[in-house]
DNA sequence: TAGATTGTTAATCGATTAACAATC
DNA sequence: TAGATTGTTAATCGATTAACAATC
């Protein structure tokens, strides 16, 4: 059990605790990067970066120093060492592997998301009620019935799942996780689970997403129809 | 033009510009306060909304007081009230018709989320570039070829688009969507765009949300093995 | 009335931004 | 050297949390 899990354990110092929002700007740094190596470059500064994703560089620079990479004064970064230091950081050096659960439309959509094996996700399966998906492949992965979960879950020693079932049957399928073992759950039904405290929980909920969008066309909405009013007034 | 506009002029003051956490936050509270409108409950205090979602119930006050509406000392809010003032806030009171790009497996996905309609999204149609799926339907929405798409969106007045291309697809739909005058974009490929400043733009970027569940779980990885260590030493 | 809850103001906390020294 | 950039410390800003008066 111990050995199973000692490649988490880099003895790295870089275990610290770091804001939602820095841990969501790392991957459109790695992205950046990465498209750097790609076309030769060997170093990067926070400033080149900012620039082009629209970000003070400070923010950059304060980002990437939770990393722990350490760069050079007037030169940057050594791209593959920011590329490094961001995947050790995230723990996207090595893959771990996971189930998903769903494979209706959104369910086949995130088996088809390829990169996420570079990014410490490693779907290595997916389960579905629907009898007659089961023994299919979507994106080169089996479906298999959902009452398979429980036994695979326990062999394989699965500790991370999405959820991508409808909102309804979402809770049933977080408790059996949580029977099998599960660590960390991707959830994107539209529902909060009750899941143990220890559990990690991320929720992709649209909805809250959607929230966002929708007040701020409303206030460009209104804006707009004030500055016509005013046009009218003064014309 | 003005006509065409009026609806979004509430006239009401509550206009103002809330934290993104807040409106996050908002779609949980309408969601939990309908279903107490469907078990009949007629009023419901913020303690109650705090201890159903697990937040705190000062949060969820100071929230709910930005949609303006006012509630009763020792009672709480009238459930159809706060429904109310929590759809009119976000703009949900009345759908904005929508574009969708990209009928793919998402694509496919986000047609399927009938509640969008209630949440002021109604997506009146999809388009994709495969000439397979042109004139077939989805979700009961009509699939058609994405040349069609600026004539279209010229015609219906579109403000608002979602992007369910893949990245190295999306910058040119979203070009052919500025063309066509969109407001507002919600993009769900992995890339940012680059788009006049004046558009609304919501990035669901999935890279970014596994980033913050992988480094979670690094952490309570690396903290497991620590505890397993610590235990084999003692024992 | 007593007590729960809203409304509002103040305190705390943390993230972002700014300033500046160190470095190559 | 001059100047750009990192590293680090301080200032600012805003969101969350706490405190408390008002109310029914």
């Amino acid at each position: 059990m111990a050995a199973d899990l000692k490649n988490f354990d880099t003895g790295a110092p870089e275990g610290r605790a770091v804001s939602e929002a820095t841990l969501r700007r790392l991957p459109l740094y790695h992205r950046f990067v990465k498209e750097l190596a790609q076309i030769g470059n060997l170093v990067v500064s926070c400033t080149q970066i900012g620039a082009a994703l629209d970000l003070d560089s400070t923010q950059v620079r304060k980002d990437i120093e939770a990393t722990g990479i350490v760069g050079r004064p007037r030169v940057g970064y050594g791209v593959p060492d920011l590329i490094a230091a961001i995947e050790r950081f995230l723990g996207w050096d090595n893959a771990t592997d996971a189930f998903l659960v769903g494979a209706g439309h959104l369910g086949a959509a995130l088996l088809g998301y390829r990169r996420f094996e570079e990014c410490g996700l490693k779907i290595i399966a997916a389960f579905d009620t629907d009898a007659r998906k089961a023994g299919t492949e979507i994106h080169g992965k089996k479906i298999l019935p959902l009452d398979k979960l429980p036994d695979l879950m326990e062999r394989m020693k699965i500790r991370i799942a999405i959820i991508a079932v409808p909102a309804a049957a979402a809770q049933g399928v977080a408790d059996l996780l949580v029977d099998g073992g599960v660590r960390a759950v991707w959830n994107f039904a539209p529902v909060r689970l009750a899941l143990p405290q220890d559990v990690i929980v991320h929720n992709e909920d649209l909805y809250c997403s959607l929230a966002a969008l929708s007040q701020k066309l409303k206030l460009a909405m209104q804006a707009e129809v004030r500055r016509q009013q005013q046009q009218q007034q003064d014309g």
